[in-house]
DNA sequence: CGGACCGTTCAGAAAATACGATGGCGCCCT
DNA sequence: AGGGCGCCATCGTATTTTCTGAACGGTCCG
C-alpha cells in the first residue's frame, strides 16, 4: 500500500469515474485502474462497484474512504511542517552562564530569541567560567559566558562588556580599609578563589607591584560564596562593582575607593560550528542583547 | 514521498544506522540510504546528521518524526479496518413495510440483525404492498414485505405466515351479520380497498360464487382507513383477523363468523441480487425471525 | 598505520509502473 | 432494433523507478 495509491482512491471516488480521475492526476486510465485493483487486493476488499456509468464506493470502500483520506492528511502535514522549518530555525541550544541570570540578561535574551525564533530551545546551564570554556571546546556546551581573557585558537569569542571590580571588605573593618593604599590592603586576611577561576588573575595583577603576599584565609569558588565570606567577616575580596555596591547598600561590606582592575565578560562558540545557522542566529541574538557588533568578535591565534 | 519512505525514515531513525535499519527491513543499505536521501531532497530538510557512528536525528528530524510515525499509523488503521470489513457485512439496506411496525415484527428484526452483522443499517420504509413490490424491481428498495401472491420470475419470494381475515362491520350491525351468509354480506355496504390492494384480490374471492354485486361505498387504500371507516359504521370490510379481534374487543366493530380466505405474508427480494451478501445475510435474518426455512422460498416462473 | 564501521556513490540488473491498443458491456439515440 | 458512445478491464510493450553489489572516502581505535 503506498500514497500514489491512497491518492487514486480518493480521486476515483470523488470523480466516480477512473477515466476523469486517471485525467486529474495526468496518468492513463489503466494506470489508475492497476493502483486501485492491488489495493483492493492487498486489502481484501472491492472498494467500488463497477458499472457501465462508472465507479461506486462499496458501503466498504465508503469506510476506507475516510481512512485513507485521514492518511493522506497525516501526509499533507508533514509536508507543510517540513515547508515551515526550511525557512525556521529548529533546535536546542546549550548555553554556559558563570553568573546571576540578572547580570547574564538572560531574561532579554530568552525573550528576544523566542520572539526571532520560536522553535530555537536556549538551555542555560548554570556553572562556572572555568568549566564553560572546556565544556564548549568539548561540544557539552553549544557556547557560553564567562569572565577573564580566552586564547584558545579553537573558539570564536565575543567581547561583550567590561567589567569593573572593586575590592569590599566587611563592614567591621571599614577604618582598615578607608584611604588604604594596596600595600595596606595586601596585610588584611583574603578570600580568594581558586586558580581556574577568572578573579584569581584579577588578584594577581593587583597585587604584582606589591611584595607583600596576601594572606589568603580561604578559597572559593563561586561569586555567592565570597559575598557570603565577606558578610561573614572573613576576610577581604574582589566584587563585581555592581555587586559591591550592593552589599555597601545592604549594609554588609564596604567598598575600597581605589582603583581596581576590571575584568572582561566574554561569550564563545566552537569556531569551527561557527557557520551553523543555529549557533550563528544565538550568537547575533547575544550581541544584539549586549549591544556590542561584529568587531567585538576578536579570533586570536595558537592554542 | 512515499510509505515505504516513510517506514524507512522512521526505522532509521530508530535503530541510529541505515546498515541496522536496512537487515530489519530485509533490503540493502544503498536502498534505504536513498529512501532517506529522496525524502530529504523532496522535504527540502536535512533528517539526520551523518556520523561515523551512524545516523542521528537532526532537530527538524525529530520534529517530522513524529508526523511521520501519525502518517504510517493512520495507514496502519486502514489496513486494520480493511482487514475487519473482510468477514464483516458492511451496507445499507431498505426494507419496504407495508403494515404496522409490531405485526411485522420489526422490532426483533432490528435486534437480530443488530446482533449478527452490527455492520449492517437497515432501513424500514413504511409503504402499501402495491408500491413495494414494483420499487423491488426497479430497485429502490433491497427487498419488502407484501400481502398476497406474486408472480414476477426476477423475484426471490419467501412466504413467512398465512394470515387469517376476518369480514368486520361496525358494531351497530351486529344483528344483520350474525348467522348472515356469503350473499347476505354482499348486500351490505362494503368498505373496498383500490384495485391494486392484495385486499381487493381476497374480497373477490370471497364473492365470486355469489351473484349480487356488493355495495361499494368507499376505496381506500390503507388498512388504517378501512378501521377508521368501520369505526365509522360506514360500512363492513376485511381485516387481518388479529386486528378484526382487537376492534371487537375495543367495541368499535363486530366480527363475522363465517370462514374467510386468508392471505400470504410475503417477503421478496430481486431473484439476480439473492447472490449478494448483504441480501442473502438478510434474507436469511428474516426467516429466522418468521421461523420458516427455505422450503418457503418460492419461485414462480415467467415475468 | 591498518583494520573495523559507516554512509555515499556508481553502473548494471531487476522490478514496478505507465502507456497505447483492444475488447466487452450497458446505455442512449435514432 | 442497431449503431454509436462512454466506461472499465486486460494485454503486451516501453519506460521509469528501485534495488543490488562493488568500490570509495571518512572517522575511530588499538
Amino acid at each position: 500500500m503506498e500514497l500514489y495509491q491512497l491518492k487514486t482512491f480518493i480521486k476515483v471516488a470523488d470523480e466516480g469515474h477512473l477515466t476523469r480521475a486517471a485525467e486529474q492526476l495526468f496518468t492513463s486510465q489503466p494506470a489508475i485502474s492497476a493502483h486501485i485493483k492491488a489495493l483492493e487486493e492487498e486489502l481484501g476488499v472491492v472498494l467500488f462497484q463497477r458499472t457501465p456509468k462508472g465507479m461506486i464506493l462499496t458501503p466498504e470502500g465508503e469506510l476506507l474512504y475516510k481512512q485513507a483520506e485521514q492518511t493522506l492528511e497525516a501526509a499533507e502535514n508533514l509536508k507543510i511542517q517540513a515547508r515551515a522549518l526550511q525557512d525556521e530555525l529548529v533546535g536546542d541550544v546549550r548555553l554556559g552562564v558563570h553568573t546571576d541570570f540578572e547580570f547574564m540578561r538572560i531574561g532579554g535574551l530568552h525573550r528576544r530569541l523566542a520572539e526571532t525564533y520560536p522553535r530555537v530551545r536556549p538551555h542555560f546551564i548554570q556553572s562556572m567560567s572555568s568549566i564553560i570554556v572546556p565544556d564548549i571546546r568539548k561540544g557539552n556546551l553549544d557556547g557560553g559566558f564567562f569572565f577573564g581573557p580566552c586564547n584558545f585558537g579553537d573558539l570564536s569569542v565575543t567581547r561583550l562588556l567590561d567589567v569593573p571590580m572593586t575590592i569590599v571588605a566587611p563592614v567591621a573593618w571599614h577604618e582598615r580599609i578607608e584611604g588604604a593604599d594596596i600595600r595596606q590592603l595586601a596585610e588584611l586576611p583574603w578570600v580568594y578563589t581558586s586558580e581556574t577561576c577568572p578573579f584569581h588573575a584579577v588578584s594577581m595583577t593587583l597585587f604584582e607591584n606589591v611584595d607583600v603576599e596576601p594572606a589568603k584565609v580561604a578559597f572559593v569558588d563561586s561569586e555567592d560564596a565570597v559575598r557570603e565570606l565577606i558578610r561573614s567577616g572573613v576576610g577581604v575580596s574582589l566584587l563585581r562593582r555592581d555587586d559591591a555596591q550592593r552589599a555597601q547598600r545592604e549594609g554588609y561590606g564596604c567598598c575600597w575607593s581605589g582603583d581596581t582592575p576590571g575584568i572582561e565578560l566574554q561569550f564563545a562558540v566552537q569556531k569551527r560550528r561557527g557557520s551553523e545557522p543555529l549557533i550563528k542566529a544565538v550568537s547575533e541574538v547575544i550581541r544584539q542583547v549586549w549591544d556590542v557588533g561584529d568587531e567585538a568578535l576578536s579570533e586570536k591565534a595558537a592554542e
